[in-house]
RNA sequence: GGGCCGGUAGUUCAGCCUGGUAUGAACGCCUGAUUCGCAAUCAGGAGGUCGCGGGUUCAAAUCCCGCCCGGUCCA
């Protein structure tokens, strides 16, 4: 990566306080220290540049809790003139580009950081609780240097050209002062090691404050924005720092892990759950020290990095790792088990997708831990535990206790089945092979099972290995799973007609939005200001609503001198609304009459505040972790898919519908808003962005009474009585975790019921029963036919045993050679009875071969069966029915003592027949041609 | 959003590639034998709209298309 110049980190700062700028031989960064001694950069990294000092031996005044820590550096940042902000959720609902808030910046992008919208207080502090799965292997064996879920302290400041608060120099001096003098960190301890942060879109020089080989802080100016990998500047200079919340507590208690000093107590419990009970306190500070080394990714072996550990404490591998494994596995869960509670507390549900994907790896991989460990029934205390220990900080949880238990339930639930049904394959599979003499399991088959099944190769060992078969995991195994993923995705994505205008339509001024100040406007009148592609009109103001947010374009008409264009479509391209006709063209400049397609308008108005009533009917049925999942809405039926951990019921269904139906009857007013996004927030907090990301500095709100308010920009009614009716006609599961409804409103809901009465009167006429007793009446029917079907076969197979015995006496058995045959037409065609009826004949007779047939006036079938004896003597019942069939205008073949054939000539049925005699008479070598 | 796998007896599955009898397998169930009783064992038996709907074919569990249901991986 790029590296920035000296003067971008000469800060004042250095050189009032004689800090020299220096070179680390060990991993070729350079950094600012005040000891002229320093050798490196003084980081515990995985090069080894420094060891952890701070073991046992804190640097700080004092030991601080999570807790004090975090209030110590918000009140800090408060007495220098920051206003303290509440921390965000750690599900970023607020952006599309990601699902997690993974940093304190994360909160202020993209809006802030551009310019689009103000900060809420400038500057700013803030402690957000953050969350990165990236680092999930790391979690446990860095002793706490990687968390899943971590508390991230960031001042911020964001300077406009117009309006500066504060850059680099204060930036350091604010870190240096809270370390120094708040914290008590000796000055010339503290180094910082210069740096380029890159994320987000955004890039800037940094600053990573090191204390005691400990990476406490990074203070990032954010000056860049990457555009195709290269950087331009940004108008708005952001001072965008983390401050660790988390270490500077361990640097403070100087344990030999962070996990112990943010769990405390808790992790002692967990501990002694898994019956963990001496620690070796001593064993671990030393390990602690050396724990900077340790950095695994997916191919990095852990084995290669206790090797490492284990030489510097002088311990055989295999000892250290039995103490260390359990240890560090406690770590993980005590770590993984508070993050996915505060990820479930938002509403995450797990599933197979996006980010309930992330909570379903989560799970899987706690679930995995505590089997290690031996306590898999401790799952739920432990995260009881967790849910009471940072309620007192994040009340949240508490209130989404019971959902968080339900929802780990019914996933675990999920869970054991996977590994169930999976080992059931496994075993299958190693049978198979066992089989075919294959003593090992084909790396195919590894990604196969992973892929398809969810099987990690490790599981896959263990059970082919208790087998005795033989497993390699190959080094490349997520390299192989790519590979089958790449191969297939090469379909090509057609982008929309309106894409290639972007860049023609920078210059056109934006179009006024009519449908806002009054959505019941009919009628307009506007000027073109510009037509693109011959068909695309762009007006200076208009009615006519273009798709988003889940609802479709308004149709309808624009009128000039007389002529009439056909409004097909209409898109809003950056703010510029563009109609797409049909028809006669418009000229630019001349005026314009729009007319709307009022009833398909009016009619998605009504479908899209109805959109809101069941999504606030829905959450007030299944729960609070109800989000909107995505939506999509039309004049005859609409549909809203909303988070879910289980199938709907119909019950619920019905509960929702009735509750939908009841804020329509109590004649609600809907209310439609502007305000800035930091009100809004702050007012109704992140459930307003149900329908995802909402671009820009004031959003629009849709407040229904008291059951639903949300960012959206969708045109409404202005009272739920208008809606009329609301009918849900079908619920279905989209992915895991997601319920689809699917609803019609007004006209066409009051249709849906008509149709399904419709359908269930048509079913009365048909079974002849009164619509009430249908149920019982279709009950009983398939009950009935069951019972028919099981004594129809039962009747064939005693018909065929007395017809057997009958034909093996009557003279239609034809001696020809050694062997018989016997001919026969069943007046209905009935393949089943044909060969139940062969098969008793040939039971009882191995020489004998039975040719029957038949026809149904449409088809003819002939059928062939030969005993033992008969096979013997050359007969292959295979020939003999594709030649006869062949007569027959169609094909026919089978088995050498089972075949049949048949076509569509019916009348040379008997001439088949002789075909079929005369087939087997040349078979036994009777006739020759 | 994209991909992959699966749906056959009460249950777990085989059969599907290469269309031609589901004499399907195991477990479970029922009856009988043995046993004080249970388990075990033996003998016999019942149990299937092959997820649904179309198509191709003389013929579809099997091939093709659509749908429904479940599982799983990736971003």
């Amino acid at each position: 990566m790029k590296k920035f110049p000296k003067k971008e980190y000469s800060v004042p700062f250095f050189k009032e306080n004689g800090y020299v700028r220096k070179l680390c031989p060990k991993c070729g960064e350079y950094f600012w220290t005040q000891n002229p001694d320093q050798k490196t950069c003084g980081e515990a990294t995985s090069e080894g540049c420094a060891f952890y000092s701070f073991i046992n031996n804190s640097p700080t005044r004092k030991s601080y809790s999570l807790r004090e820590m975090r209030e110590t550096f918000l009140s800090f940042f408060e007495k220098h003139g920051h206003t303290r902000i509440n921390p965000y959720p750690v599900v970023a609902r607020w952006r599309d580009d990601v699902y997690l808030t993974h940093a304190s910046i994360i909160d202020f992008q993209p809006y802030v950081t551009e310019g689009i919208a103000p900060p809420p207080a400038n500057p700013l502090v803030i402690v957000q609780p953050c969350i990165r799965l990236v680092d999930i292997s790391n979690t446990g064996p860095t002793f706490g240097r990687h968390l899943t879920i971590f508390e991230m302290g960031g001042h911020h400041a964001f300077n406009h050209p117009e309006k500066k608060v504060y850059w680099k120099d204060q930036t350091i001096r604010f870190h240096h002062e809270f370390i120094t003098e708040v914290l008590g960190v000796k000055s010339e301890e503290v180094i910082y090691k210069e740096g380029v942060w890159s994320g987000g879109g955004n890039a800037g020089p940094d600053v990573e404050c090191i204390i005691r080989g400990l990476e406490v802080a990074t203070l990032v100016f954010m000056k860049y924005k990457v555009v195709n990998g290269k950087f331009v500047k940004l108008p708005i200079l952001t001072v965008d720092t983390g401050y660790g919340i988390d270490r500077y507590a361990w640097l403070s208690q100087g344990v030999p892990s962070c996990f112990q000093a943010i769990y405390g107590d808790i992790l002692e419990k967990m501990f002694k759950m898994a019956g963990i009970k001496e620690i070796d306190n001593k064993l671990l500070s030393k390990v602690a020290k050396f724990s900077g080394l340790v950095s695994l990714d997916r191919t990095a072996s852990r084995l290669d990095a206790r090797r490492q550990i284990a030489k510097k404490v002088d311990m055989p591998i295999e000892e250290l790792d039995k103490i260390l494994l359990p240890i560090e596995n406690v770590f993980a869960v005590a770590d993984h088990t508070k993050c996915l509670s505060f990820i479930l507390a938002e509403g995450v549900i797990p599933s197979n997708v996006q980010e309930g994907y992330l909570a379903r790896l989560l799970f899987r991989r706690i679930y995995r831990l505590l089997k290690m460990l031996g306590i898999q029934d401790k799952l739920y205390d432990i995260v009881d535990m967790q849910i009471n220990y940072w309620s007192k900080d994040y009340p949240h949880l508490k209130e989404m206790r019971n959902e968080i238990m339900e929802i780990l339930s019914v996933e675990e639930e999920k869970f054991r089945e996977t590994i169930k049904r999976g080992e059931g394959l496994v075993k299958r599979i190693i049978k198979e092979l066992k089989n075919k003499k294959i003593m090992k399991v084909p790396a195919e088959r590894l990604t196969e099972l992973y892929d398809s099944h969810g099987l990690p190769p490790e599981i896959v060992k263990e059970i082919s290995e208790k087998e005795g078969l033989k497993t390699d995991i190959p080094e490349n195994f997520y390299a192989l799973i790519a590979k089958r993923h790449s191969q297939a995705s090469l379909k090509k994505i057609e982008g929309k007609p309106e894409k290639k205008f972007e860049t023609s339509i920078s210059k056109i001024p934006e179009t006024k939005p009519l449908y806002y100040e009054n959505p019941y406007k009919k009628e307009f009148e506007a000027k073109v200001i510009k037509i693109l592609n011959k068909n695309y009109v762009v007006l200076n103001e208009t009615c006519f609503y273009p798709e988003g947010g889940g609802q479709p374009s308004d149709r309808g008409y624009l009128i000039f001198d007389g002529k009439k264009a056909r409004v097909v479509d209409v898109q809003k391209i950056g703010k510029v609304i563009v109609h797409k006709v049909e028809g006669k063209t418009p000229k630019e400049g001349t005026r314009v009459k729009g007319v709307i397609d009022w009833n398909r308008r009016y009619s998605l108005m009504k479908n899209h505040t109805a959109t809101h009533i069941i999504n606030g009917a829905a959450r007030h049925v299944l729960g609070k972790h109800i989000w909107q999942f995505g939506t999509q809405k039309d004049v005859n039926r609409s549909r809203l898919d909303i988070t879910h951990y289980r199938r709907l019921t119909l019950n619920e269904v019905h509960q929702i519908e009735t509750l939908a139906n009841n804020i329509v009857l109590q004649s609600i007013p809907v209310e439609t808003s502007w305000m800035p996004r930091n009100k809004a927030e702050k007012l109704y907090g992140f459930r307003l962005y149900q329908g995802g990301a909402v671009p820009g500095k004031e959003i629009r709100i849709v407040k229904i009474g008291e059951w639903d308010v949300e960012a959206c920009a969708g045109t409404h009614v202005k009272n739920t009585s208008e809606i009329g009716f609301i009918k849900i006609v079908h619920s279905e599961r989209v992915q895991d975790g997601v319920e689809r409804l699917v609803y019609s409103v007004g006209k066409p809901a009051l249709k849906a019921v008509q149709e399904n009465e419709n359908l269930l009167f048509k079913l009365s006429q048909t079974l002849n029963a009164p619509i009430e007793k249908l149920d019982k009446t279709a009950e009983k029917l398939v009950k009935e036919l069951k019972q028919a079907l099981a004594e129809k076969r039962k009747l064939i197979k005693e018909l065929a045993v007395k017809e057997s015995i009958a034909a093996s006496e009557a003279e239609t058995v034809k001696k020809i050679g050694e062997i018989k045959v016997l001919t026969r037409e069943f007046k209905e065609l009935n393949v089943d009875r044909m060969v139940q009826t062969a098969n008793e004949i040939i039971k009882k007779d191995k020489a004998i071969v039975t040719v029957f047939y038949g026809t149904d006036g449409k088809n003819a079938r002939i059928m062939v069966m030969a005993g033992e004896k008969a096979i013997e003597k050359g007969v292959n019942a295979s020939e003999i029915a594709e030649e006869s069939a062949k007569i027959l205008g169609g094909g026919g073949g089978g088995t050498i003592n089972f075949a049949q054939g048949g076509g569509t000539i019916t009348e040379k049925l008997s001439e088949a027949v002789k075909k079929a005699e005369e087939t087997l008479k040349k078979q036994l070598g009777i006739v020759k041609d």
